[in-house]
DNA sequence: TTGTACGCGTTATCAG
DNA sequence: CTGATAACGCGTACAA
């Protein structure tokens, strides 16, 4: 269906014009009116639309932004991305996606494929971050912003999270709520979500004043299973139950909710749970769940927003810039606020 | 930090070889063992790594492929995206993600920016298909597969879903459950999903010999207010309530859920209620939710291989393929089935 | 096996 | 304002 593809030589050709006016016609340079009339009127009829590769190849820009992260079906990644992608639209930018799966290497891998100048940028949200990480990064021939705490020193832009702060405010909150037993259910503490989080809980009941009772604190993955089997541990161990629950993530809590009740426990009567992140199936849940937003969204947006200054002016050589989003907490029945809604959406076909 | 990037010259005159001999090397094209070692030594060096946008101009071939859905964030979307990805970056391709919105010109665009060649196929899911495009699926550039059901002899290879079937396994499981009064909640008709669904519900019922009960159907968005209200409007409408309530989608069968409870009525026992496309929330639920898969997942896992035969030789000039993808019935509680579960999934910080 | 030279499609420079 | 021509970085005939 289509012959060899038009080029401006076909179209110079076509309008009886010089190739360079051609190029100028659709750059928008300074082109009699009439020479460009010519050259619209050849490339509409031959259906020409110029080649974006070969523009790279002479602009080195590739007008595309690459997005990393582990999974892009995990909740916080997707927040992340539906403000990433509109901002890089905006600004002209084609979004690459990739999801690395939880291998190092793979993240690895795309930072360095960043030396084969696909893309103009990246923004990547790692798991764990290794000293190859730090590497990478220093010797990275494009701007990168990472979304996840790096050190304080570290030599990229750098979002993060403030999970300390979001398990106090989940914490004092549970106070107020005249609860004191309050148990903590973590996924794995050597990823960077999991490790804040735990230090976020200790620091936070420590400066309350209250104990950390090891048997109300239970380490598994962040899914739903994790949760259910802490609270049965908790509730068949032996020892006094929890009031109250503290949750790493919202799938965590979902797993608590469905232990508690079969249990015949009443939430949040018997036993408050709070969980963080705020997802989606945070409002989905019965009773709708208290959640802790450590702001995924704006992260997202925040880090798109770094990307495009670097991008805008590559020789600024700014210093690496360190963005904190604080957290909030959406009170929800799980701890006897209100009941919460969820946006609406269309579905697919 | 760094100098102008290194090319295939400067590890030609570091290595002492020419620039035909860098490329070969990284080609895997027969070298003599020192030449090789040499370049590679040399390409260690300066850190040398291929261009990839000089590449594709050589090879016209981005490695790129597109994949365009109006909303990333919607579950449907989402679920494809995850079977999409990994197939195509087993097959070495990086994915280029556009997130359309509702606008059908944003579309378009996306078709047309085809021509520009940044990418060597596309995955599109649109949400209504107009003549225009089936005009530009016509004189695309490079192949294209379409998700959701295109007349039978358009241009492109297409999968569908078979919602027609999707509604029938409901109708049938709640017919079998005894239930007879069978509502049913809708997203606009004109949309693609919306239009399949009402079709098919209208169709199951008549071949059961059921009467469609105009005041048991609510045509609304695809979203949790639209179940709600509803819902409300058949509590309180002086009608006859039903006992079954199918939903065009899981959010709108939150809605209803909602409702349900606050008018103090027991699900599955007084109605029960059924969702559709099974996606997160409706195992999140409670009680959990019965939904209709129409195989999301499938869908983009077929795509994916549809386009990649596609790639793989492009002058076969194959005729249009259209495969259906099979829905099932996953049985919940909010039906009367067993609870349901929900795979674990890591937090971010 | 290796090297030279050309082309991929554009943009930019420099004369005219 | 326009046209010829040289890059951009790579792959590959073709010749040696």
């Amino acid at each position: 269906m289509a012959r060899s593809n038009p080029t401006v030589i076909t179209i110079a050709e076509e309008a009886g014009v010089s190739i360079a006016s051609v190029s100028r016609v659709f750059n928008g340079q300074p082109v009699r009116e009439e020479t460009r009339i010519r050259v619209m009127a050849a490339a509409e009829r031959v259906g020409y639309v110029p080649n974006a590769v070969a523009r790279s190849l002479k602009s080195s820009r590739t007008d595309q932004v690459a997005f990393a992260v582990e999974d892009i079906g995990n909740p916080v990644y997707l927040a992340m991305l539906r403000q990433i992608q509109p901002v890089l639209k905006e600004a002209g930018y084609r979004l690459v996606l990739h999801s690395t799966g939880a291998d190092t290497d793979e993240e690895i891998e795309v930072l360095r494929g960043l030396g084969q100048r696909y893309a103009d940028g990246l923004i990547i949200s790692p798991i764990r971050v290794t000293e190859r990480h730090l590497a990478e990064f220093r010797k990275a021939p494009a701007p990168v912003v990472v979304i996840g705490s790096l050190s304080e020193d570290s030599p990229v832009d750098n979002v993060r999270a403030d999970s300390r702060t979001g398990v106090e405010l989940a914490v004092d909150h549970l106070l107020g709520l005249g609860r004191r037993r309050i148990g903590f259910v973590d996924g794995p503490l050597d990823t960077v979500p999991g490790g804040a989080r735990d230090e976020g809980y200790r620091a936070a009941m420590a400066r309350r004043g209250l104990p950390v009772d090891e048997d109300l604190v239970h380490v598994g993955g962040f899914d739903r299973a994790t949760g259910a089997a802490a609270m049965r541990r908790m509730l068949h161990g032996g020892a006094p139950i929890p009031d109250a629950l503290l949750c790493a993530n919202d799938l965590i809590a979902l797993g608590v909710l469905d232990e508690l009740r079969s249990a015949g426990l009443a939430v949040p009567h018997d036993v408050a749970v709070v969980g963080m992140d705020d997802t989606d199936l945070a409002a989905a849940s019965w009773p709708a769940l208290t959640s802790v937003s450590l702001g995924s969204a704006e992260r997202g947006r925040r880090a798109a927003a770094l990307l495009l200054e670097r991008l805008a002016d590559p020789d600024a050589l700014l210093a690496p810039r360190v963005v904190t989003v604080a957290p909030h907490l959406v009170v929800r029945a799980s701890t006897g606020g209100e009941h919460g809604t969820a946006d609406g959406r269309p579905a697919a076909d």
